[in-house]
DNA sequence: AAAATTTATATAAGTGCTTATGCAATTGGT
DNA sequence: ACCAATTGCATAAGCACTTATATAAATTTT
């Protein structure tokens, strides 16, 4: 059966995020995909608030915040109080989430060829085409076009 | 930041299912997207069994018995026990849920409209992007693609 | 300076799935 | 006819988020 769009797109992330959690445990790292927005920032600018990290990973709040004290129970992450503003708790890398940072960046570099080699199959780059309709959704939201759309179907009563 | 494509994807189900379940809310339905796979189902054959509309709907069965529970508790759909086998339950739709049916077809018509008028902007298909990806991935695994990049790029220890 | 607002984070509850596992009905082998 | 294996569904727990709301610190208003 031909499915929803939905359905399609959870379909992928499974087969993509399954896929990289298999990579990072094979690697013998206890190791979550969705620790990785997080790495990748502390591993370019060292320290971070909550609000950055959620900022830069493209996530809400409360998924950094949730996202951080896995982390932290895992032993990745430092987190204190600032000394500036008491109510920003300032993240960074511990001991254990520095070393294993170059591991992990073999990881990111085996899955980026993973994902060359995919989108080589593909007529169009996958990221690409997701950018894009995320970046067109943002110009008209597609509830906008359903709305528009709706008017010309409706069910004459 | 450029964000993984798992967060990308995340971003992008977020944009279109809240959007359909918005649809719904306007037309003053108590539905959720989720039910979609299911009612199209039913609105062609009538009858199905959990495993078939699992099948059908392409997700897994523990899916479709949630779905379907939910449904039921929704006044939706009969369940019943099947004759033949005494494992099966066979879903049907509810007076209630025939009822739905014309005012679903006409919201499903509506973003099926959105849906195309999306991917006029777009270079390419997004749900023909989606199919070859997964259909690509099912010829050969990401985690396949992974460990093959990762031969290449291990730590010499 | 006290009160009101805003901001940064935390917590709670919900969503739509997943995997793992349990249970009961059916089927197959002997 | 019986025991074992298989099948269909249900339940439990988990995942990676989300929205809504609470809490506490900082800022602005008065």
């Amino acid at each position: 059966m031909k499915q929803g769009l939905g359905t399609q797109l959870r379909h992928l992330i499974e087969l993509l995020d399954g896929a990289v959690q298999q990579a990072y445990a094979d690697a013998g790292l206890d190791y979550r995909p969705r620790y990785t927005p997080v790495m990748k920032v502390l591993a370019q600018q060292k320290t971070a608030t909550v609000g950055e990290l959620a900022e830069l990973a493209g996530i809400t709040q409360p998924a950094a915040t949730q996202t951080v004290a896995l982390m932290k129970k895992e032993g990745l992450l430092l987190v204190a109080a600032s000394d500036d503003d008491g109510r920003q708790r300032v993240v960074r890398l511990s001991k254990q989430g520095q070393a294993l940072l170059p591991h992990l960046q073999a990881c990111w570099q085996a899955t980026k060829h993973a994902a060359d080699s995919l989108d080589a199959e593909l007529a169009f780059p996958l990221s690409e085409c997701l950018a894009q309709a995320i970046a067109v959704l943002e110009q008209r939201s597609f509830g906008d076009r359903i709305r528009a759309a709706s008017k010309k179907v409706r069910l004459t009563p």
